[in-house]
DNA sequence: AAGGCGCGCAACCGCTATACC
DNA sequence: TGGTATAGCGGTTGCGCGCCT
């Protein structure tokens, strides 16, 4: 091996390329195609190495480039087959007529992956995440995210709003399971974090028992939601919750996953493909069902924090009634106040360090 | 109006795979 | 079979632009 790289040649021009090193290219490779990268600069005339022309003329200059804004089904496509393929650019790109690997790379790395970061979905693994210290890290990004939403569309701000509630959710979820994992007596700033007053509003004052309740409520409404019980979930939510926008929501997002599944049976090139299924109805049902929540959280929005822990020590084990109180006990649990996820997230810094 | 800042994208870099002698 | 040239790929960089203060 040991070969120098072509762009070492003394005196060979970098950087963008100026409209007349664009005809000069173009009107080289119409005349001649490109035949040998290395010979093609000198003979067009140009001052730049042959690897650069190549460059130019595959992301930018061919005549078949589509450009323009990725539309939504590019977007579900291009999510669909790097869950398949992983980073392999030039593969998705065989996919998406007219598209490069350069542009798709761009356009994941600094649309796709956000998106998917802030739907709670781990854009590596395509899968819900649930890595504590990784929620950790998002949640900074998450809140400004929240903060920072004025040039979105309705629907686009719901379901950042419910990313946030499900990442939330999640820290929280991973935080009960801290303590109640350890299999001797919980250590007391831990007790102290879910009831103490570091806790969220709804939680101050509340014990282990409770808590630990109200998390097997939410684990409940959140699989139903995920398929282990979809019909009696949408059927509570239809009827707790008629709201338009959100059985939209939820609609929109079956019908999502069910025209990929369709897709991808039509191409049948891939042969079955559960992976992706899998993604793309978890993704929809995640995002339904953190809109039931953010919804029905609404609905309670006003309820006072001994309120509802008097309705969480009611309730009894009936999947509706209890799904409703879990409901609520959520809206206690998604305060605006960020100082006290920051909190949450110091304290679990703290103990995973014991 | 000007400076700072963040974002998006084109282009580059470094590596591997493949072709050819 | 080994060395070299070339093509292709994925990660990274840096510039230009728009927005904000």
């Amino acid at each position: 091996m040991g070969r120098s790289p072509c762009c070492d040649e003394v005196g060979v021009k970098k950087g963008p390329w100026t409209p007349e090193e664009d005809k000069k290219l173009v009107d080289y490779i119409r005349e001649n195609g490109h035949g040998s990268w290395r010979n093609l600069p000198k003979s067009a005339g140009l001052n730049r190495c042959g690897k650069s022309c190549r460059l130019r003329w595959t992301n930018y200059l061919r005549p078949d480039i589509k450009r323009g804004k990725f539309t939504e089904d590019e977007e579900r496509l291009i999510i669909h087959l790097h869950s398949v393929l992983g980073n392999k650019w030039s593969a998705i790109a065989t996919r998406l007529a007219g598209r490069t690997d350069n542009e798709i790379k761009n356009y994941w790395n600094t649309h796709l992956k956000k998106k998917l970061l802030l739907m709670g979905i781990d854009p590596v693994t395509h899968r819900r995440r649930t890595d504590l210290d990784i929620l950790a890290s998002s949640i900074p990004g998450l809140l400004a995210a929240s903060a920072n939403l004025g040039s979105w569309d309705a629907n686009t701000l719901r379901l950042q709003a419910d990313a946030a509630h499900l990442a939330k959710f999640q820290i929280f979820q991973s935080l009960v399971q801290l303590v109640s994992s350890a299999g001797t007596p919980p250590p007391m700033d831990a007790m102290s974090l879910l009831g103490g007053t570091s806790a969220p509003a709804g939680l101050r004052g509340c014990q282990l028992g409770d808590v630990l309740q109200m998390n097997r409520q939410l684990e409940a409404v959140l699989n139903g939601s995920l398929g282990l019980a979809q019909d009696s979930m949408a059927a509570a939510t239809a009827s707790a919750l008629p709201s338009l926008t959100n059985m939209e929501l939820l609609d929109s997002f079956h019908a999502y996953s069910d025209r990929d599944i369709a897709a991808e049976q039509l191409n049948g090139g891939d042969g079955p493909d559960e992976v992706n299924n899998n993604l793309y109805s978890s993704t929809g049902h995640l995002a339904a069902a953190n809109s039931t929540l953010s919804s029905v959280s609404a609905a309670a929005a006003t309820a006072a924090d001994d309120q509802m822990m008097e309705r969480i020590n009611s309730t009894d084990a009936s999947a509706n009634s209890s799904a409703s109180t879990a409901f609520e006990a959520w809206e206690g649990l998604n305060p605006d106040d960020d100082l006290c996820w920051k909190n949450i997230l110091d304290q679990i810094s703290w103990t995973n360090t014991q």
